[in-house]
RNA sequence: GCGCCCGUAGCUCAGUGGACAGAGCGGCGGACUUCUAAUCCGCGGGUCGGAGGUUCGAAUCCUCCCGGGCGCACCA
């Protein structure tokens, strides 16, 4: 069983009082360590007043040896205020647990394919579509924080029309010609002249050391026109009926929100539609639990597609998940920007990352909720990163670091307690504790953007404990040890869950 | 017209049923012979877009309205 002291607590509050209950964390101190609404929750189902609830709940409570008082307050809460004796115990649970403290939540362990950015290989990444892979790959980490086996996969057209117009742009550059018509521009297409071979690869190459260097890892790549070969064998399989001299897929019978073009009129193609439909199967069939496609809002209309081809083709539809998030605009000196890769004017991931950094451009990206357009001023991002909350948290990390640097060899392993506990140490141990509740709720909402938020708490408590209290030779030096280890593991973890580094020093 | 998302402090945003709504930035004022001042403390700042409804309780759920973004291809 992974360490989660208040899930522990709540367990034997419950076992005292007869009822199913989860602790939250009161705004105020008066309102104690923890509190519970449950007795408001049974007020209905029991047919008693809440406060009488409250009151029977409260008294089971104070029988447990870590409560050295509750109250009864407001509507029918129950309030419970701790003994040192609990805090002691819990910092002992989360250190026993070491580096993994926060990790193997889940019930049962999935095989789970997160495939994310896709971008055709027509340019650089912009920073758009590195929002892409910032937050499927925070994701990807919550995952397999969790204990599930997570692949990353990159999946791209590598023919039609895009790329046609792509290979011709790099080819009349090779000329000394200028692009044709709707090609690309840019000083990558040139770069790319420079190069002999086909365009595509290099230009795919160039994108996965961007991610590499983003810190986002693929453990495999797709092509479109692999998939494309198994479409005579699949196709049969769908429900499917012809039109104006086009094979559709009746998909809106299926859950879609409309029905699709596979194969086109003018020479019987297929469409990326048709290989979506083979990608899906190669995926499923590839043993995946899970098949999670990572979408910009942009195709928001295409969410309900998968799992329609999903229930065509007799597979759970459960097993196949999309994830939208909002777009990212960028505005320079206040102006908004459209974004082009053919105008050659996109801001591109590596140009970013050059800007304001590895660590600031993957705390930029998901920090904010998915369903938040994120706006990005690029003349002040430079400026604002060192205003950034990322080097707030890395700091404490890297104190933390100086502390046990300087801690004495054999200081560490002993929590006794040479006094009373200062609220800073208390609050500081409560938040500690929040880390499996705050991974499993980012994990249950697809919601990353609530481990940053809890590492800036978790800064916030450790800087004032830090400021109010001694750790080396003070008369609480084994127990505020153990607290520093604690906090330092908790943030690298957090940290590690949004792509940035946890430093030593700074 | 239809669909998805958003509207919370001057700005950028957390907060998906609980007790007087939070943070960062910006503004003002304090704290370093000390384990890292990239820190800490204080002050100022809000009809949670609007109106109804559900509930003991709503920023949060439902309905309508008003703003904004993005879609509605035999492009990907």
């Amino acid at each position: 069983m992974p360490a989660d002291p208040v899930k522990a607590l709540a367990a034997a509050i419950a076992a005292a009082a007869g009822a199913e209950l989860e602790l939250e964390r009161p705004g105020e101190a008066e309102h104690g360590d923890y509190a519970t609404n449950v007795a408001l929750r049974l007020a209905g189902a029991r047919r008693k007043p809440p406060r009488e609830i409250a009151a029977e709940i409260a008294t089971a409570a104070e029988g447990l040896p870590a409560v050295e008082r509750t109250e009864v307050a407001g509507p029918g809460f129950v309030n419970l205020f701790l003994r040192d004796e609990w805090f002691a115990a819990a910092l002992s649970e989360i250190l026993g647990d070491g580096a993994a403290y926060g990790s193997g939540g889940a019930e049962r362990q999935e095989r789970v394919q997160v495939e994310m950015v896709s971008a055709n290989p027509t340019g650089p990444i912009p920073v758009s579509s590195a929002r892409n892979g910032a937050y499927g790959d925070a994701v990807a980490r919550l995952f397999e924080l969790a204990g599930h086996e997570v692949e990353r996969e990159y999946y791209y057209n590598d023919s039609g029309g895009q790329m046609d117009r792509f290979r011709a742009s790099v080819e009349a550059a090779r000329r000394g010609e200028e692009p044709p018509e709707d090609g690309y521009k840019g000083a990558y297409i040139n770069d790319l002249a420079a190069l002999k071979g086909d365009p595509v690869p290099l230009m795919l190459k160039e994108i996965e050391s961007s991610l590499e260097r983003f810190r986002v890892h693929f453990d495999s790549f797709r092509r479109q026109s692999e998939l494309e070969l198994r479409l005579p064998e699949l196709l049969p399989r769908l429900d499917t009926y012809e039109k104006e001299g086009a094979l559709w897929a009746r998909s809106s019978a299926h859950g879609d929100d409309e029905d699709r073009v596979l194969l086109r009129s003018e020479d019987r193609s297929p469409t990326y539609r048709a290989a979506d439909v083979a990608y899906l199967v190669d995926k499923l069939d590839r043993g995946f639990d899970r098949a999670i496609y990572v979408l910009g809002a942009d195709h928001h209309g295409t969410r309900n597609w998968y799992a329609a081809v999903a229930r065509m083709l007799g597979y759970d539809p459960e097993r196949v998940e999309v994830l939208l998030y909002q777009l990212v605009h960028l505005t320079k000196g206040g102006e908004q920007t459209k974004m082009s890769k053919r105008r050659g004017d996109v801001v591109f991931l590596d140009d970013f990352m050059d800007e304001i950094g590895v660590d600031a451009a993957r705390w930029y990206l998901v920090n904010r909720g998915p369903d938040q357009t994120i706006e990005i001023d690029i003349d002040l991002a430079a400026e604002r990163s060192q205003k950034n909350p990322v080097y707030y948290v890395q700091y404490a990390h890297a104190r933390i670091a100086g502390i046990l640097r300087n801690a004495p060899d054999n200081a560490g392993n002993s929590l006794l307690l040479a006094k009373p506990l200062a609220p800073a140490e208390r609050e500081l141990v409560k938040r500690l504790a929040e880390l499996p509740a705050v991974a499993a709720e980012a994990l249950t909402k697809r919601g990353p953007q609530g481990v940053p938020t809890y590492a800036i708490r978790v800064a916030d408590d450790f800087h004032r404990f830090y400021h109010e209290h001694r750790v080396l030779e003070s008369e609480q030096q084994a127990f505020r040890l153990g607290l520093c280890l604690a906090t330092q593991r908790v943030i690298a973890t957090c940290l590690h869950l949004v792509g940035v580094e946890a430093p030593e020093r700074m």
